[in-house]
DNA sequence: GACACCTGGTTCAACTTTTAAACAATAACT
DNA sequence: AGTTATTGTTTAAAAGTTGAACCAGGTGTC
């Protein structure tokens, strides 16, 4: 099969894209390794967890959520404790699972730097952009993440999670 | 000052484009490593050399078009030529310089690997968005790009390299 | 031209992260 | 009961990233 080449619209838009990512991943970095002392994904771990009902999400959800893997995951999290912003409890309905919970001096660091991230965000992304354009943002990664999420699977994330099975077994 | 937090909708783009951005990056880089045997940023490399004139780049510009700092580029060039798809050359005019030049075998495997890799991405991306969505996506790229890019400098892309100050002393 | 200062690029050492595979414990299915 | 699947961690290796230091070469000034 011959391969279907980016048309030059295509390209452009695709060189902007990685071009911003990368800008804007370095950005989010640095900023929040400077004003919390963490980079940006562990920070996504707090924030994640803070919206979670209860604060406290099982591994795998979180992982799920974040698109990242276990492992990669548990690195992460052994950190975060280290740190003292999370811990981890011991799941009483399946004795495997692994819940992290965020601490209150976690909660204090998020509450802390959060002004500054999203200040950062936003300068970097939404203040230039209009009602129209964000909600084309949201409409074209929700594809983006639909796309490749092997298609079977049900879009997840945060908002979906205090209603996904594992996180308590209320049935 | 009081924190100018992201509304609903906001919130919900910034989210889809974590994930999405989280997941994409992924899975280039596995299905690059995958056929290529290098990580999307060595990709790009070489992908942008081969679009440079005469195939060949000084490595602050190749940074700057990359949005990556001058040491990674150093790292990930030096690997690239261990593997010989670049080679180094001096630069005639400017002593200090050194060039990035793809090499026939680079350019083979850019070629030879180049069909999948724009299958993934039409895949993940493009398969999706109408005209009007490929357009909003440069734009708001862009206008990433330029907010972060410090705002007196004006927007470094490939396109703008064969004319840039150190490309070629033809003045 | 001598001086100071700026740039291009590399090097180095420390560190962080990532990966994949293997593993133990537990759950779930048949 | 006996597989098979899942959860989460561990391990060891490899890779990548960072920032600072550094050299060599350019640029500008007096």
């Amino acid at each position: 099969m011959t391969t279907r080449w980016l048309s030059p619209e295509e390209q452009r838009a695709w060189r902007a894209y990685i071009a911003a990512s990368a800008l804007l991943e370095d950005t989010l970095d640095r900023q929040l390794q400077q004003e919390a002392g963490l980079p940006h994904l562990y920070y996504s771990v707090l924030a994640t967890l803070s919206e979670a009902p209860d604060r406290r999400l099982r591994m795998t959800d979180l992982a799920e959520v974040l698109k990242i893997t276990r492992s990669r995951l548990t690195y992460a999290v052994a950190r975060l404790e280290k740190d003292g912003a999370v811990r981890r409890e011991d799941c009483t309905w399946d004795k495997r699972g692994s819940i992290a919970v965020l601490t209150d001096d976690g909660m204090a660091l998020l509450e802390r730097t959060a002004p500054g991230h999203v200040e950062t965000v936003r300068r970097a992304v939404f203040d230039h952009l209009d009602r129209e354009q964000v909600e084309q943002l949201e409409r074209i990664c929700t594809g983006i993440t639909k796309a490749l999420q092997g298609d079977g699977a049900e879009a997840v994330t945060a908002d979906d999670l205090p209603w996904r099975r594992r996180s308590c077994p209320s049935s």
